[in-house]
This record gives C-alpha cells, sequence and structure tokens, in this order.
DNA sequence: CCCTAAATGGTAGCGGCTCTCATCTGGCGA
DNA sequence: TCGCCAGATGAGAGCCGCTACCATTTAGGG
C-alpha cells in the first residue's frame, strides 16, 4: 500500500521548518488548531479557543502567523462581508476544497463545493492575464431559520 | 420603438421615492457618483471625488447612503481582502452584471464577466437550502505589472 | 409658506488589525 | 552538552475603517 499522505499540519509545518522559519510555540498552536477544523475562523476565535484549551498565545502572534501562512498558500484568508477576516487551512483542489454560503441575517457560515462551478472558474482564470493563485465564492441570502 | 430603459440611477432614486424616502442632497450626490462609475469605489473614494468635484458630502452621510442602497439591493457591496469595502451598482444579471481579479501585490481591481460561470452559479443557488440573494467571485493573484 | 419627520454632517468612540520593542527560545555550531 | 543569536513571541500603543450620537438643516406634503 502507498505511504499515507502528510496531513495539512505537518505538511506546513515541515515547509516552513524547510525555508528556515523555527516553527516556535506559537505557530506550532495556530496550525495544529487550524488542522482540527472543519471551516473558517476568525484571528479572535482562534485566540480563545487556544485560551480555553490552556495554551494562550498572543493575538499578535496570531494575526503574525496567519500572515505567514496566507502568504505562503498554506491558509485561505476569507471575507465574507461582516469586516472579520476568516482563515481556513487551503486546498486548493480535491475533496476538501470549498467555497461559502452566509447568511445576511444571522452571520451563520456554511460551507458548500461544487465541481461544475470550479469547473467554470478554471475555464475563466485561463482568460485574464493574471497569474491567479486562487479564488472564492460567497453566496449570500438568508438561511433557513432566517428566511 | 420601446421606451428607453430607466438609468440605474432613476430607478434607485424613484424607487426610494416610492417606499417614502426623501432623497436629500447627499443621497442624490452619492448615487449620481455611483451611476457614473464603471466598477467599485470605496466610500473614501466616493468622499474625495465628491469633494473635487464641488459638491462636498459628509463621510457618515456616504456610509449611510451605501447601507440604505445596500440593504434594499441596489448597490453590491464587495470585499477583495485588503479590509476595505467596495460598492457598486448591483447588476443582479444582464450586460453589466461581473466579477472582480484582485491583485494581490498591487491591490488593483478588475472587472470580468463570464456566463459560464453565472450558469454554474445558479445551479448551486437551487440546492443550498438558502434563500440566495446574491454572490461574489474573486479570482486573487498577480496582475501583469506585478508577475 | 409652514411644519415636521427625515436627512445630513461633525465628531467621538469602537473594534479589528498592525507596529514596536523588550524578552524569550529553537536549533545549530563548537 | 551548552552557549549563542537570529528568529519568534507577546504586551500594549497606535492606526484606520466604520458606526453611533446628536445638533442642525431640509424635503416636500398640507
Ligand atoms: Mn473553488
Ligand atoms: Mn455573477
Ligand atoms: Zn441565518
Ligand atoms: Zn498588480
Amino acid at each position: 500500500m502507498a505511504a499515507a499522505a502528510p496531513s495539512w499540519v505537518d505538511l506546513t509545518l515541515q515547509s516552513l521548518r524547510g525555508e528556515g522559519f523555527r516553527n516556535g510555540g506559537a505557530r506550532r498552536a495556530v496550525v495544529d488548531l487550524l488542522g482540527r477544523q472543519e471551516c473558517c475562523l476568525t484571528a479572535q476565535e482562534m485566540f480563545d479557543r487556544l485560551r480555553d484549551e490552556g495554551n494562550p498565545v498572543g493575538i499578535a502572534s496570531i494575526y503574525r502567523v496567519l500572515e505567514l501562512l496566507s502568504e505562503k498558500g498554506f491558509v485561505q484568508r476569507i471575507e465574507v462581508g461582516s469586516g472579520v477576516a476568516r482563515y481556513e487551512p487551503a486546498h486548493h483542489a480535491g475533496e476538501h476544497h470549498h467555497h461559502h454560503l452566509v447568511c445576511d441575517r444571522c452571520g451563520k457560515v456554511e460551507a458548500f463545493a461544487d465541481e461544475e462551478l470550479e469547473a467554470a472558474i478554471h475555464n475563466v482564470e485561463g482568460r485574464t492575464g493574471y497569474r491567479v493563485a486562487g479564488h472564492d465564492v460567497v453566496l449570500r441570502g438568508a438561511c433557513g431559520d432566517c428566511r
């Protein structure tokens, strides 16, 4: 059988190591937390969860880690219109890649995935003149509870 | 021949009038400015342009107008990742409807349109359980100048 | 014209995020 | 194994987009 694919957490930390970064406690904690999420978190949510888990990390370090991970393409930064950035592990393709549905009224964020949509986006990318690094799709509306 | 379709500016102001709103000078100035744009502007850009045109409008009024226009669906609020909201006339379908390409490096925002993408999004909307009111697509990457 | 509720604009305040700097530490070389 | 030090961390000040507040102005029906 093939060797198990490295987890996103291991891949991320090892890649950074390979580039000469040091991976102190704050970065390891944030990467580990992100690796346990299904969908996006805000920086403040990460701060609160890490504190509650007994592994507090400074908010400045959280933002710094997220900036580095964004730059290197390991996390996707998502804006859903509330003025707060959200972050999640980036899966450029494959089973985990998804987009977001946001309730205009209660702010709930849910995930969806669609292959036809991905194909259409891929077709557009080739015609833009940009070297396209990623994409976001946000559907806005009223969730089942709010409509 | 058919009567000319009312402009977005006239449609917007008349619809608000019909709902009992009063359309003072600030609101007329902001709607008029938006009606002259090809793509999205920030609130601060609107403040500066209106001042430069000799028709200054308070920044608070600009945000208030944009909030009302957003609520009523006359403008689309767009977040492209820089922490600043942008706004443009909403065209839910038809020749003016488009999405955005953002350069990660220099921040430039350009528009693109694609029918196949719109069709794919429409197909997704039906399966979500949400009453979907709108959607955003942002492609991120490096523009021709920056790559 | 007048009246009144809606609209406006200056400004204080809020909150997310960034910057600065003193301190700490991962991990390499001796 | 141990000391070194560049990179990492965290507390707190500061920045900036946006909102709240309230005194003043004004749209527009009567
Ligand atoms: Mn996608
Ligand atoms: Mn569209
Ligand atoms: Zn909801
Ligand atoms: Zn660029």
